[in-house]
DNA sequence: TAGCATAATGACTGGCTGGTCAGTATCCGG
DNA sequence: CCGGATACTGACCAGCCAGTCATTATGCTA
């Protein structure tokens, strides 16, 4: 075969990655074997071991993924010049789409499969989307409507506010829409639980 | 030998399950194989099998035992009876405390390594201290500090509040200590981020 | 079309780990 | 001290899966 240029193996690496990501969202971690996400794909397992040196690699290449299409969406957002308590929900609403998709699996990502260089590297990508959050938060304060006092700390609290929203979801076994819960979890992070005088 | 007497068999089980804890605590979910727990309770392999049919109900009585922890911890502070402020800090602290010890171990337990009857079982456990939050949260409420719309909701809130202070720490790589981030996490819980005029 | 370089394949290997089981150790009652 | 019951052991097995590599397919160029 003629040798692929750089953006068809760019394109080649996308399409594993795809694949790999669906695996991951309608089986599950435990299913995301090489074997799978080459059936997935269309490809032999010894294909993807050209493109990935290590599984490891592949699941970075997927978190990242995920990650960035997250902090994609919260810059769509932020640079829609919203009022700031709707783009607060929307910012909401897109965290709570995105816990959706990937489940539990950013339990995962701060855990154990992955160590060394790569673990860092998705480290680091977390703490980009962190700011992303962070950021929006900022605008908000800039249009008058938040005081922050550490917004690094705040989004990391509307990113926990998002995540277990999730877990109740689940644990309540009747689930809210989408919609409802971006509402209410707004109506906490922004006010508060205290009672009014 | 002699027969375990009821008691005798479960001493050793908690001590199997104490181990594995510290296996998990002290290595991380991935060192958790049963050659390791063993080694670590001092007995063989096999040992393990004639306490825990399969592994996962090990794993199930790990998780159960953390959660039923937090359980008592959250039953002791409420029955303190202490001013609702006082309260809800030391909830928010015994909570940062528990995912300190944890790390993200959550993730696993709403996740893929448990399935089957176990998983329910987990999961119910799990719904058991979402009420045991909700229920101080109650104890707030009567004490005419809290608005609470759904309890529930408001407890798995405080819940990702919580846990996502954890990544926080982690991303930003300094460290408040668990006091500061109790007072903090309290503050936005009760009074949330809005300017106040 | 022949030759060559590169891409793709999938059978195979090695390591790991949950789970088994035949054998051993320990203790008790008689 | 013997016989049996119960607890314990660890070598072994089977299945799974990341990663390898000799072989095959493909397509370009001359």
């Amino acid at each position: 075969m003629k040798a692929l240029t750089r953006t068809q193996k760019q394109e080649k690496e996308l399409e594993i990655v795809r694949a790999a990501t669906r695996v991951l969202e309608q089986r599950g971690f435990d299913a995301l074997t090489m074997e799978e996400v080459a059936r997935e794909a269309g490809l032999a397992k010894g294909t993807l071991f050209l493109y990935y040196k290590h599984k490891e690699d592949l699941i970075l290449a997927v978190f990242s993924a995920m990650a960035e299409t997250l902090g994609q969406t919260l810059g769509a957002i932020a640079a829609a010049e919203l009022a700031p308590e709707e783009m607060l929900n929307r910012t909401v609403h897109a965290l709570l789409v995105h816990f959706d998709k990937k489940r539990d699996i950013t339990g995962y990502s701060g855990g154990l499969p992955l160590a060394g260089p790569s673990k860092e590297a998705l480290r680091s990508r977390f703490a980009a989307n962190m700011q992303a959050i962070a950021a929006a938060l900022k605008l908000c304060a800039g249009g008058g409507l938040l005081e922050l006092e550490d917004p690094l700390f705040s989004a990391s609290a509307l990113f926990g506010l998002c995540r277990g929203s999730n877990s109740y979801a689940r644990a309540a076994g009747h689930k809210l829409s989408v919609e409802e819960r971006a509402r209410r979890i707004t109506g906490i992070f922004l006010n508060g639980t205290r009672k009014k005088k």
